[in-house]
DNA sequence: ATCGAGGCTGGAGTACACTCCATGGTCAAG
DNA sequence: CTTGACCATGGAGTGTACTCCAGCCTCGAT
């Protein structure tokens, strides 16, 4: 699969391929003509890549995770890979945890008694 | 409540604090010699904004929300407040159950049968 | 043989969210 | 009335994550 073939399928353009290439979050085989080929697991990886790095992780933490996930299989680091799950499920637990705050924050200033509106500032309406 | 004393109470820096007013995210009266002073409740606002940004909303999309929160209990804008809270709610709940999806798929892979983890690359152990 | 689509590289540019700095004004304490 | 902590401004610099571009190569079709 050419880098044209996994940005179509991916939905990324090609320069945010070879940008994460670059950055090493991403490899791929190369031809005897120097393209690229990747395999098709990489549009999983991707989208993977994707998912969390929408929901608030940076480059730097996803790729600090990607060793051990490109490890699955090994049984010598299966026990750190499992550590290493489990530290990203508390982060995700933590983010879900916020957001549900976030949420029920907005919930309180829905309510009908928005005078008590901490965001409501002085009588200049200024915040 | 000078700047120093809020950057202290809220943990941000003080450039950071001009820098929000200077976006729009955040006003100050001045004093006679041009020092801000911030209302207390400025405090509440400025600790929702870091916790709705350290969930992944950006600044412009927090701002886009601030005229709304700010005119809290003028009825005439209570709809459009309703409305807009529904909106970040909506949100909120999109980007939970998106780390939920995240997270079965951590979990997924947790599990004993990892040989079948769709990240694991070729023979090379290429991704 | 040549044409266009698509590939390669290195490097510059962009948007966002700060962060730092130079220069200068304000104020309370000694 | 000077000193030091604090405030002001404008502008430059940083890190992250792309995005665009110039210049060149490769491939399949005509």
């Amino acid at each position: 699969m050419q880098i044209g073939e996994m940005a179509q399928a991916t939905g990324l353009s090609r320069d945010t391929l070879r940008f994460y290439e670059k950055r090493g979050l991403l490899r791929a085989r190369r031809g005897a003509n120097g393209y690229r080929d990747y395999p098709p697991e990489a549009a999983d990886w991707l989208r993977y890549l994707r998912t969390a790095q929408q929901l608030g992780f940076t480059l730097a933490e996803i790729e600090a995770d990607m060793p051990l996930l490109a490890a699955a299989g090994d049984p010598a680091t299966a026990e750190l890979l499992r550590a290493a799950l489990a530290r990203k499920l508390g982060d995700i637990d933590a983010r879900i945890a916020g957001l549900t705050q976030l949420r029920g924050e907005l919930v309180r200033r829905m309510e009908p008694q928005m005078a008590a509106c901490p965001l409501r500032g002085g009588a200049d309406g200024s915040l």
